[in-house]
DNA sequence: TAAGTAATTTACCGGATGGTAAATTCGGCG
DNA sequence: CGCCGAATTTACCATCCGGTAAATTACTTA
């Protein structure tokens, strides 16, 4: 072996074994930094291989990205829809749901938000894809704050709308100061939660001026 | 006037006026897409202008951040210092403090997210800047979060910390659904704010299984 | 009307990024 | 040993973006 003028050719890992790898890398750089945001270039050297390999496994960038999303999506989606039971709305459904989501994200917390990336050439498949697992997620938690409203009276649709949207990136916004504190548990996560809704609760009887 | 070759010279438009023209668009352009999303070419293309004017006028693109967010953040942290008012946290000051920044960011909503844009260049001043107008905004919430949390017993630092943060990204969460839907006024927000608090108090006394 | 200044564009450059075609090396098998 | 296929890189290309120097036109005033 004298001295290899070029460093082409194979290190000897398989290709599933890479599939996996590059995934694992691409769905830690999305999360982090969205499909804009994100680089192939930084993808591959995390991997410790050349960008092109990325093309040669995944195609496009957004094919990658879709690659990426699916087992994301598939995951989440389960989880909260085991959490929500098949009964309706139970005062404890929220933390259920919470926990649900944090025990499946564990190992890899950044994975929610390549589900909800802002950051989507709109029209293409991933924005498309996205918005479906979005959609089926979103169908779940419509019934929850359905009933909550339903409760105190108001019928407005676009109170639905907004509630729905709220419940959803309260989600985002606890993953996101989990990602931060890496050393909290699933658990201790939840349990936090609780103790918030309960502080919270102490603002509410209160209408404008 | 025969058939002018170049397009160059002015426009008649005075300094002054296109100073704030460019700021406008460009506070849309940032607030919309954020500092990495946004392109000065777009930026230019609203104003009718080229991309060059902009560098002519406000230099580099972190400095037309910059000229963007000093106004807004001027004007959203005076507006959440009187809401607030001199006495400590009273049972109506989170819908108080949300009126005043609807008012404050009516006529320009998408401008709260030029101060709490993500993708600031680390280490520059734009992101300098932007925090230390978001740290003193923190400072004036963190006194009502607290009060919450001490009124609930709850001791720990995080549940601090973690509550100051859901309570911002709520607040940005509430425009962001606002931005969706421009016919929506100031009052109307507060308004339904005021029924989303009361309906998500009904989920509260509940602890974890 | 000619000069001078203010406003604005044209024409570039360098760097980063997504993407592609072709070459190169390694591992196993006859 | 020699061959073949799998794994991986090299060397490019086009595009977009931020940025700069120089030219060009319109407005104003003497």
């Amino acid at each position: 072996m004298a001295t290899p003028r070029s460093k082409a050719g194979t290190k000897g890992v398989p290709r599933e074994q890479r599939r996996q790898q590059i995934l694992a890398a691409a769905t830690e750089e999305f999360g982090a930094n969205g499909f804009a945001g994100a680089s192939l270039a930084a993808i591959a050297a995390r991997v410790g291989v050349t960008k092109t390999l990325l093309h040669q496994y995944f195609g496009t960038k957004e094919d990658l990205y879709v690659a990426c999303l699916v087992p994301v999506g598939d995951r989440l989606l389960a989880a909260v829809e085991d959490a929500m039971g098949p009964d309706g709305t139970t005062p404890d459904t929220p933390l259920r749901v919470l926990h649900a989501i944090f025990t499946a994200l564990e190992g890899g917390r950044e994975a929610w938000f390549v589900l909800y990336d802002t950051s989507l050439p709109p029209g293409g498949e991933a924005a498309r894809r996205a918005a479906q697992y979005r959609a089926s997620i979103d169908r779940l938690a419509a019934g929850g704050t359905a009933d909550l409203l339903r409760a105190t009276g108001s019928t407005d649709p676009l109170d639905a709308d907004a509630l729905k949207y709220v419940w959803r990136d309260l989600v985002s916004t606890l993953v996101r100061w989990w990602v931060k504190h890496p050393e909290q548990s699933p658990t201790a996560m939840t349990q936090r939660c609780a103790r918030l809704f309960t502080a919270a609760a102490t603002l509410t009887p209160h209408l404008q001026p």
